[in-house]
DNA sequence: CCCGCGTAGTAATTCGAATTATCAGCGCCG
DNA sequence: CGGCGCTGATAATTCGAATTACTACGCGGG
């Protein structure tokens, strides 16, 4: 059978059988059947099956020009230790859909890290170009690597809105300004009519996309936007009182889990005094049809950020951009989940 | 700078550079770097880094190169939906081993499944090769695809003991034997002479090391071996107290749970009247040093598999192997964590 | 009788990178 | 002045598969 040299070519295969190497090539595609002879093709198909030849992918591909890889850069570490994985069920959806398309997922791991982060461009050169394309994964960027991406003209999927002064990149995010928006909506139409926004200083994409939805949402009912950026959440909850707010969206549930702790020192009930609404997941790792919260942690209202959709969006967005270089983005919907700190005003609130 | 039809050759850079493709070669490679000039060299390191150039790894793998990049190959989801997350451990160590021996990772997810399963040989092509070796984990295996691999002499390592008939191969297992042994030993050391070996009909290599740790501890004690295969929990637990037995090792956590259960119907009380050790985790999810474990569930005396030091073996022995192709079997210990399931036997126990 | 055409293949080329063989130019020695 | 050795680079080959260009052969029609 085979060789101790450990693997079988369409050519040993092409030399046992008698033939050229093209015709076993033909055999195997099934391409130009026609110009076969039965029994060509039934000898050569013998010969295939006693040496269990298997294609090797690398000539195929070499030819074809791809090498069905996408990239998957993070800046941290995909499989952390930490309790909060971060990453998984963007990877989840990430996975599943380059399943789909029939591409191989290559996590770049090598390189050295500097200040305790990864690195685009190891010594000069961008290691992502060794797939196809490449997705951009994490809550850092590096403005300086994103505007050289985006001269290099590889194609990158970043996940989670990007803005690049250079120019326009694709991405897939979560639609912050609509949810936020949506929020609004939902204490409006709870009865609230002093509604704040518990923001930090901050400056990225969410935060502003967050502030941006919560203006509008404000315009719209023609209220003044009330915006509070303290970051000590005692006083930050004395400013909401003080302003007579009775609803309030905050950005982190960290935040949040403080800001209840001090509402419940001052003696004040959630949601009766005051609703509470987080801008986000409150668990990252927890994906998204979570039932097994629990059940001391908080039931916040909230909106889920659809991570799993974004993996699987970004690699369709990405798979696109091979066949056509065109920048696109994308922004999903989030699902509100109604929980156990929102409820009508209290009548009685003094202000 | 790149040419809109995808990535930069050597040629390309060549004649950029006015030199010849095999001078590119040389440079990138440091090879024969005495032979060409530092003006030569530093023309074309300046053309590199202009064009943005990466190696094609499908054109370096073909000519029989490495391309510092470890495959992972997985039978089921490597992300999967479902709440256990069986292989994170694993790829935690695979992760920061691979970071540190600067290997980047290929999660083969192209390529169809076939009945819900991934294979290695899809439609003939063997995927592993584009990666200079791999890692293969999972509770599956297919013995005909990994002789073939063996024949292909494709350098692998599986995360468990694996064996095949077609010859040695190389693996990092977790020590069941020793590990069992050794929970015979500290049952033994507390006082208990009847220790029975709840075990499971099928014979995967765990199983069998188990029951192989068990025979050899009672063998040393000079007692015979109490080995149940009753599925049903109540009807294994009849058994198991009519034989005597007040020590019991069960293969799963699940079983360990029914069983438990059971007792207390009977109005037993563990660990007085039986003590019960699990021969491996209670969450596959949760390691090593998992202290959150929800309080409501039993603090289980088990021993722990080193999961992420398995990984992280995985990889080394898999470099190990890239330089000198010889297989290599390495099993690590496993630690006991003694919970409130074992305790001193009852002396007024009747049998 | 010979050209044309279809058949059933084979030879040659392509892909990208690495390596080996080769070659041009120069200085030096006999 | 011719040949030898050294230097610095180029041409050619290799890997495995796919594809295109080509060829040997047989047969039929003009």
């Amino acid at each position: 059978m085979t060789a101790g040299s450990g693997r079988v070519t369409q050519a040993q295969v092409a030399r046992l059988a008698g033939v050229s190497q093209a015709v076993v090539s033909m055999v195997l595609n099934g391409s130009d059947s026609l110009r076969i002879t039965p029994e060509t093709r039934d000898r050569v198909q013998q010969v295939l099956r006693e040496t269990g030849y298997t294609v090797d992918i690398m000539g195929r591909r070499l030819r074809g020009g791809t090498n069905q890889i996408l990239g998957v850069f993070t800046y941290e570490s995909v499989f952390p230790s930490g309790v909060a994985d971060f990453y998984r069920p963007f990877l989840l959806g990430i996975e599943e859909e380059a399943e789909e398309q029939g591409f191989d997922l290559l996590l770049f791991t090598s390189g050295g890290r500097r200040d305790g982060r990864r690195r685009i461009y190891d010594q000069g050169t961008n290691r992502l170009r060794i797939a196809d394309g490449s997705i951009l994964l994490g809550r850092h960027n590096d403005p300086q690597e994103l505007a050289q991406l985006v001269e290099e003209q590889f194609p990158f999927v970043f996940v989670g809105r990007r803005e690049s002064p250079t120019g326009p990149i694709s991405y897939v995010g979560a639609d912050y300004v609509a949810a936020t928006r949506e929020v609004h909506e939902r204490l409006w139409a709870l009865g609230h009519r002093r509604i704040g926004l518990l923001s930090v200083t901050e400056e990225n994409e969410p935060t502003l996309d967050r502030r941006s939805g919560y203006e509008a949402a404000s315009r719209k009912r023609r209220r003044p936007p009330l915006v509070f950026l303290e970051e000590d959440p005692a006083s930050a909850l004395r400013q909401v009182l003080d302003d007579g707010v009775t609803a309030l969206l905050v950005e982190s549930s960290a935040m949040a889990d403080a800001i209840l702790a001090c509402a419940h020192d001052l003696g004040l009930n959630v949601p009766d005094d005051l609703s509470i609404v987080v801008l986000g997941d409150a668990d990252p790792s927890q994906q998204p049809h979570a039932h097994a919260v629990p059940s001391t942690a908080t039931d916040w209202s909230m909106f889920r950020i659809p991570r799993r959709d974004m993996g699987a969006h970004a690699v369709r967005v990405l798979v696109g951009l091979l066949k056509n270089p065109k920048t696109r983005q994308l922004l999903l919907p989030c699902s509100f989940h109604e929980g156990a700190t929102t409820a009508k005003p209290s009548t009685v609130h003094i202000h």
